[in-house]
DNA sequence: AACCTGCTTCGACATACATCTAAACAACAG
DNA sequence: CTGTTGTTTAGATGTATGTCGAAGCAGGTT
């Protein structure tokens, strides 16, 4: 339990993924193709297909192969779940003390 | 911008610290002793000392020193803060590409 | 078939991280 | 002041992670 949640807060935590789940999540039509993404930074594709891995494997995004072009779109249950976790206000923590323990 | 927030989830991105957080946030009074935290784990102590740090300077805990012991508590500020972030409905992820770019 | 183009996987490398033991520090009790 | 208890810091070590270049795969095109 803790250990899946942890996971998906890991892949979070870094910049790069940030990024790329905000893009993912902010396109218009809610999809974008990989080489978008690419292009919106100075890392090399090999580095980007890594994290988009490490987002698909969290639960964060997942991702669709149409022609040649791979197209990744978010999993907003996945993001309730997390933003719930963090909402102090509507879960006092219980949910969070149930979740991972 | 976005290495600050991915501090914050990098910081959730262990068990243990996943764990410590919802034992400090969820605990009566809103303050844990460390040596109640040290207990619940199998864990030495100065490694749970170190998982108190990563939480502290990312912003999520805040600890006080009371004569023999250290309490620490949870920043409900930085909580909601990631939790917005997350919430797909309320910010559309505008706010997220706002925040890490 | 042979060939591009887009994306992923593989192997290698340097850096970062979780954990421990040992040592230092802080507050209190005798 | 000396010892005891609670907590943090320092140093060491094995493992995980981010990055790259090179190679592999999938789908077009010619």
């Amino acid at each position: 339990m803790a250990a899946d949640l942890a996971r998906a807060f890991k892949a979070l935590g870094d910049p790069v993924r940030l990024r790329l789940l905000s893009l993912i999540a902010s396109y218009d039509g809610g999809e974008v193709c990989v080489c978008e993404l690419i292009g919106a930074f100075t890392l090399t594709g090999p580095t980007i297909s890594h994290h988009l891995r490490v987002l698909r494997e969290a639960g964060l995004i997942e991702g669709e192969r149409r022609g040649t072009w791979v197209y990744y779109r978010a999993v907003p249950k996945t993001l309730e779940r997390l933003s719930a976790l963090l909402d102090v206000r509507r879960s006092r923590h219980d949910a969070i003390e149930r979740s991972v323990s």
